[in-house]
DNA sequence: GAAATGACCGTAATACCGTTTCGGTCTGTT
DNA sequence: AACAGACCGAAACGGTATTACGGTCATTTC
């Protein structure tokens, strides 16, 4: 295999395991059986190399999201389905879970800046699809981007904060109905 | 003036100036014009005299947030100008700022506690203000405490969270636009 | 004699500083 | 030309001596 490529296999494994501040270059390289000024030929510093890495799972992210669209169903449904799996990758993928924990004990800022990069990423994507749904007419012109930041934090809000001041978790079927009735019906043509 | 009294302006100016952490007792005392000994007195232990403290603000807060309300406007004008509100005291009252400035920066878990409750005693504020308006029969009967949480949630992501992201603000018409579009529509009877 | 005080106590945080670790470079090696 | 790893200065860490703090209680005040 290329030795670009052992680097990053390297790096995403040490990432995941001890998060941005704790993985060394010299744990990377050793990983990677290479020598450490190896990766600096192929990154230019350990922040890019963690770019490159967080960038891949951005990438990945997208892609199992788009996978749960079912060809056919409504624009919520699609929608729905497609929010829940990226809040559920986000409690799932080894590198993801780590990001967060580090964000919240460690305020590394790399960790921070790959975050909020990351969330306008997510942004982006569900703005792209309020955008195709316009376009096919299946919604209300709208404010793309605006509708997409309330609809995912309102996620956010009720799948992963609600539980934190309540002691049971909210229901899917209770999550849809409520935001069927609010954000979703607002769209709908 | 009594001594209590005296005791809590202290406490409150030094809350106010230093935050929870970084305000001893001796400083209150001082202020106060009060032996140490005396705030024992009237107060276990620093934890509860900022739990006072806490309490006369958010007393406050209702209080400033009830007031804004307008004979006769509709529900959605009353719930938005009294969250706005709540909203502006939160930036404005040199406690409040202290407090979310120490959580952010210290995570004093006194302070943590005290923001949540102070949180939960807002919900059932607005929860409160939709059911009356329920049982007025200007709202559908709905699941009043969830709607509370998503509402202000909202607010809170539009007016502060927003910016943070994007480099102007919302306006507070592109504010009042979206949320009369969703949730607040839903709710109308 | 009830209320108030502040010196006092044990614990926990802080400041200090010698040592180690790390990201990145650069020269020698293959 | 591609790679390796010893090397560098800066920044982080850890151990410890010192200080500061919340809370108590014997003494004083009115």
């Amino acid at each position: 295999m290329d030795r670009r490529e052992e680097i990053m296999l390297a790096a995403e494994k040490s990432f995941s395991m001890f998060g941005y501040k704790a993985t060394t270059m010299d744990q990377v390289a050793k990983i990677a059986n290479v020598g450490k000024g190896t990766i600096y030929t192929f990154f230019s510093n350990k922040e890019e190399l963690f770019h490159s890495i967080v960038w891949k799972m951005v990438g990945e992210m997208k892609d199992v999201s788009e996978q749960t669209a079912i060809e056919g169903a409504s624009f919520q449904e699609n929608a729905h389905a497609r929010i829940m799996q990226l809040l559920k990758f986000r409690e799932t993928h080894q590198l993801f879970i780590k990001l967060i924990e580090e964000e919240k004990e460690l305020r590394t800022p790399a960790v921070g800046d790959a975050l909020t990069s990351i969330e306008k990423e997510i942004l982006k994507f569900i703005a792209g699809k309020i955008e195709r749904g316009v376009a096919k007419g299946e919604l209300k012109p709208c404010n793309s981007e605006l509708i997409a930041f309330l609809l995912f934090r309102s996620y956010v809000a009720l799948v992963n904060d609600w539980s934190k001041t309540h002691d049971e978790q909210l229901t899917e079927k209770q999550i849809t109905d409520v935001l069927n009735g609010t954000i979703f019906s607002s769209l709908l043509v």
